[in-house]
DNA sequence: CTCCCGCCGC
DNA sequence: GCGGCCGGAG
């Protein structure tokens, strides 16, 4: 298959369904989890964030007030909790800034996009991945998540280099998806992320891939699971 | 042991 | 570009 992005959101939903990522959860919710999900499982973000919600710290004027000693071993479970309590702390105060500690959703309301985000890359511990991931889940605005998942898969799909940048992989995501449409952005990266954690993994699992016969990797005997019982490392 | 929806400071 | 941050699951 060549680069073609829709075909791969089509295929990707074909065969996993439909993801509906964090539709439920209140904005500021989905920030939390967007910065205490950086290079840590999913599973673990979410018992942080039940335990930071049955202390009531679940909003952003309590998370500021608290004391790090506070917010430390109810992040722990994530890894990075100390970086990680100030990076929460950071974000908060950057909130603040912005007039909407108590209305985190409204943020950047009066701001396009594109200041927008570069208002949230100055916050100290957010980068690209979590600005935009904050910028599509949280604040519904439409951007395409860019993350080691999309990178490995369009590596291994034959599309790019082993090591795109963040920007140029967007761009060329941006430039074939339909301006505006969220729900595409959405759901493209909640497949990739579901895509990679089955199937493309770090060590592929090619045999069951929906994606197999589009695929230069697994056509190049890229299957690590073929290979076992027959290397010797 | 590696890997997990990274980012910062050097 | 590279090491540090960090615990938990497989």
């Amino acid at each position: 298959m060549p680069e073609d992005w829709q075909e791969l959101l089509t295929r990707l939903e074909r065969a996993f369904g439909p993801q509906h990522w964090w539709p439920a959860d209140s904005p500021f919710e989905v920030m939390v989890g967007a910065i205490l999900t950086q290079n840590t499982s999913w599973t673990q973000v979410e018992r942080a964030i039940d335990q930071l919600r049955e202390a009531g710290l679940l909003n952003a004027g309590a998370l500021l007030e608290a004391a790090p000693e506070t917010l430390e071993p109810l992040l722990r479970c994530t890894g990075y909790y100390r970086l990680k309590t100030r990076r929460l702390q950071a974000f908060c105060a950057f909130l603040k800034r912005e007039g909407c500690l108590d209305r985190p959703e409204r943020l950047g309301a009066a701001d396009d996009l594109y200041c927008l985000r570069r208002k949230l890359l100055s916050v100290y511990g957010v980068g690209e991945e979590t600005a935009d991931s904050i910028l599509l889940y949280a604040l519904h605005r439409p951007i395409a998540v860019v993350d080691a998942y999309t990178r490995r898969l369009a590596y291994r799909l034959g599309w790019t280099d082993p090591k795109p940048s963040y920007a140029a992989l967007q761009d060329r995501m941006e430039a074939q998806l339909p301006p505006g449409d969220i729900q595409k952005r959405q759901e493209l990266h909640a497949l990739i992320v579901v895509q990679g954690k089955t199937f493309c993994r770090s060590r592929p699992s090619c045999r069951e891939c929906p994606l197999r016969r589009d695929c230069t990797y697994g056509a190049r005997g890229g299957d690590r699971e073929d290979l076992v019982g027959l290397r010797q490392g």
